[in-house]
DNA sequence: GATGAATGAGGGTTCATTCAT
DNA sequence: TATGAATGAACCCTCATTCAT
C-alpha cells in the first residue's frame, strides 16, 4: 500500500553536512512544520474529514511541498500518528523507577497514567487511531504496541521485581499489570472515549480512583509485608 | 428545498391545502432493508468513508428511496447506531437476575459482558461511534448512556443488594461496579479496540480473565460470609 | 414536443351526464384544483425552481393524479399560463366601450392597463413567462397574442373610430395604439419587471403617469375638435 | 468546509501559520474564459436550466477551476450579469453629446437605444435577469440601476439642458425622459421580450418608430424655436 | 526545490416520472 | 381511479493529487 515511502524510519540523515543541497524531502525543519500542521488538523478532525488543503493552510507550506515529503495523505497521517505516539508516551514510566514504597509508586504511576490517557489531546489522538485502525490495521497495531503495550511491560517488570522481593504475591503478573492499569482509569476511560463526559476528569477524581485501585490491588495481591 | 417529506417534526404543515399529512417512509421492511445495508457499510467503513452509493448498493434500494426514509446521511447513521446499540445491549443483564450465588453470578455476568464487548461486530460498532463522537457528540453520549451505562446501573443495583444483604462490604458501590466491569475485560478491551489483537479472544481466555476479576473483586470487597 | 396532450382546448366536455364514469383526467373540479396549486407554486417560484412535489402539496392531490390530467411538468405549466392569461386580461377593455369623451376614456383605459400590468401577481406571471419563453417559444407567443395583443387591437379599433369621427388625426393607428399604451406605463413597467421597484406603484403615481400620457398623446394626435 | 480559498472577504485569516494570504483565481484570462463559457450557457438557458457541467464544457476548463474563481453557481452568475451589463450599456450615450440639433440628437439616441435593447443578445440577457430577479433581488436592482437607469439619467440631463436653453418646455423632465425612451421602443420591446417576434426588428422599422417618437415628443414638449 | 492552479472522479442530495397497489 | 413509494439520472460542489512554472 505504501511502497515508495520516502521516510521509512524516522531517519533524519546524519550526513547533512556532506552535501549542501539536500535531496527532496530531507529538510527536517520543513518536515516538522508539515507534521505540526497535520497534527492540528488530523487530530481535531480525523483522517477523512481533514483535507489536504486544511493541512496546507495549518502548516503554512504549499501542497506540492507536502507531497515531496509524504507520498500521500495516508503516509502523512501515519507519520503523524507515529510522532504523536512518541510524544504521548514519553516520560510516562518515571514513577516506576523512583524507588519509593509500593503503595506510593503504584499511586504515582496510576495517576500519571490516568491523567495522560484522559487528557483531551490524547483522547482525540486515540479516537483518531481507533477510527482508522480497521482500514489501516498496521497503524493501530504499531500505536498500541509502542504505546500502551510498552507501559504495560514496564509495569509488569516492576511488579515482577516486587513479587521477587516478596512484596506482592501474584500468580499471573501479566494479567495483574493489566488489572492495575484498568483499575486506575476505571469508569472514566470509556466515558471519555465515547464523549459521555464532556469535561476532563479532575485530578481529585483521578486520585480517588487510583487510591481505590491501589487498595483493591493490594487487597488481592499484597503480602503481609 | 423540498425537505419535509419525511415523517419527522419538520413536516411541511401550514399549507392549507395539505389534505392528509404526508408520512413517507412507513414500510418497516424497507426501512429494515436500508438499515441493514447501512449497517454493513457504515460499520465496516465508518461514517466518512462510507458513501451513500455504497449503501444504496448494499441495501439493494435506490438512492431516492433512502432519502424517503432518512433525511440525510447523518440521520441514517444515527438511526443505525441507535438500532445497533439496542441489538448489542439486549439480553445482557439476565445473569444478574438469576438468583445464584455471588461468585457464580458475577462470573456469569462478567463473561457475558466481556464476550459481548470484544465480539467483532460490537467492536466495529464501538469504533464507529468513537470515530464520530467528536463531530456528533449527542450520538456518543446516547450510545454510552443507553448502552454501557445501563449495564453499569444494573450491576451497581445488584451490588447494592449484596451489600444490603451483608454479602459484600463496599463503600463506593458506583466505583466498585466500574471496577468489576473493567477487571472483566482487562487487557483485552483496548487491545481489541486498537486492532492489536486480530483474533477475537477465546472463551477460555475470557473465563480466565473473569475468574481472576472475581477473585480480585471479592478479595477487596468480600465479607466473611 | 407536447404530442398526446389531453386537454388541447379548454374543453370541459358538455356531455358529462351521458356517462357517469368519466374518462381519466376529465373531472373539471380536480383539474381546477391542480391548476390552482400549480399557480401558487409556478407563479411564485418559476418553472425550474418549482418541483412537482411542491405542486402536489399545494394542490392537495397525489403525484399520480397530476400525471393523469397533465402529461408532464411542461404541459401543466402551459395549461396554467393559459389560465393565468385569461384571468389577467379579462375585463380589461370595458373602459373603451362606455362611450364617454376621448380624454376620459383614454384615461380610464390607461389607468386600468397600468394598474393591471404592475400588480404583483401579474408581474410575477409575466416574469414567469418571459423566463421560459426561450425554451418554450409557443408559450410566450400565445401569451402575448391572446393577452397584450388583444388589448392593443381593441385600443387600435377604438382609435380608428375616433379618427373616423374626426376626433383624432393619426396616420399610423397601430403605432399610435402602442405609443399610448407604453406612455401609460412609462418608467414603471421596466422598473417593476427588474424588481428595481419593490413596492407596487401607487394609484396616484399611475394617475399622474396616465394624465401625462393622455396629454402627450392628444398633443400629437388631437384635432381642434 | 474549505471555503475561503477565494479572493473575497471571507478569506481564512486568523490561522497563525498562514504565511501569505492565498489569493486564488487571479488569472484574468482564465476568468474571462470562464465568464465567456458562462455567458453562452446562462444567457441561452437561464440560471436554473444551466448546469455547471454545461458551463465547464462551454468554457473549456475543469469544474474545479471554476470553483477556484467563483464560490458557487450564484456568484458566477452574478459576475456574468455584471459583465454583461457593462458590455451592453457601454457607448450608448454618445449620441447625446455630439451637439447636433434636437431632432437629430433625439433620433440618433432613440435608434441606438431601440437597436440595443431589441438585439438578440441583449434580449436574452434581460430575460435571464428578469427570470431570476425575484429570487435574487439585488441582482435585478443592480442591473436596472447601472443599466437602463443610467441611460435614463443621461437623457434627463440632456433634456434639462434643452429646457434651460428654451428649446423644450417640459414640466416633469424625469417623466418626459421615460416617455421618450418608451416611445422609441414602443410596441417592439414587449413583443421581443415575450418572444412574440421571432425576428429582430429591422433598422427600418426602428427608424420609423423613432421618427414617430420624436414627432410625438416634440409635439408635446417642443417650443416655437 | 517549491509552488498552487488545475484536474475530474466522486461526494451527498433532489426530483420528474412511473407503476404496483 | 387515485395514490405515493420507488427510481436513477442529474444536480452542485469538494478534494487528493499532479505538474508547469
Amino acid at each position: 500500500m505504501n511502497a515508495g515511502s520516502r521516510q521509512d524510519a524516522t531517519d533524519t540523515g546524519g550526513d547533512e553536512l556532506t552535501r549542501k543541497r539536500r535531496v527532496a524531502g530531507q529538510d527536517p525543519a520543513k518536515r516538522r512544520q508539515i507534521i505540526e500542521g497535520a497534527r492540528r488538523v488530523f487530530i481535531e478532525m480525523g483522517f477523512d474529514a481533514a483535507s489536504m488543503n486544511d493541512i496546507t493552510r495549518a502548516a503554512g507550506v504549499s501542497k506540492g511541498t507536502i507531497y515531496v515529503y509524504f507520498a500521500n495523505k495516508e503516509e502523512l497521517f501515519e507519520a503523524l500518528i507515529e510522532e504523536e505516539r512518541q510524544t504521548i508516551f514519553a516520560n510516562m514510566y518515571e514513577a516506576l523507577e523512583r524507588g519509593h514504597g509500593v503503595r506510593e509508586t503504584l499511586t504515582a504511576y496510576g495517576i500519571a497514567l490516568a491523567l495522560k490517557i484522559t487528557s483531551p489531546t490524547v483522547l482525540k489522538a486515540q479516537r483518531t487511531v481507533i477510527a482508522i485502525c480497521e482500514r489501516m490495521p498496521e497503524l493501530g497495531v504499531r500505536f498500541y504496541e509502542r504505546g500502551p503495550k510498552r507501559g504495560h511491560d514496564k509495569l509488569a517488570a516492576y511488579l515482577k521485581r516486587l513479587v521477587d522481593a516478596g512484596e506482592l504475591a501474584i500468580s499471573d503478573i501479566d494479567l495483574a499489570a493489566y488489572q492495575f492499569a484498568d483499575l486506575c482509569m476505571t469508569g472514566i476511560f470509556r466515558q471519555c472515549l465515547f464523549g459521555y463526559r464532556t469535561e476532563t476528569p479532575t485530578r481529585e477524581e483521578i486520585e480517588r480512583n487510583v487510591a481505590s485501585a491501589v487498595t483493591v490491588f493490594l487487597a488481592a495481591y499484597g503480602t503481609s509485608r
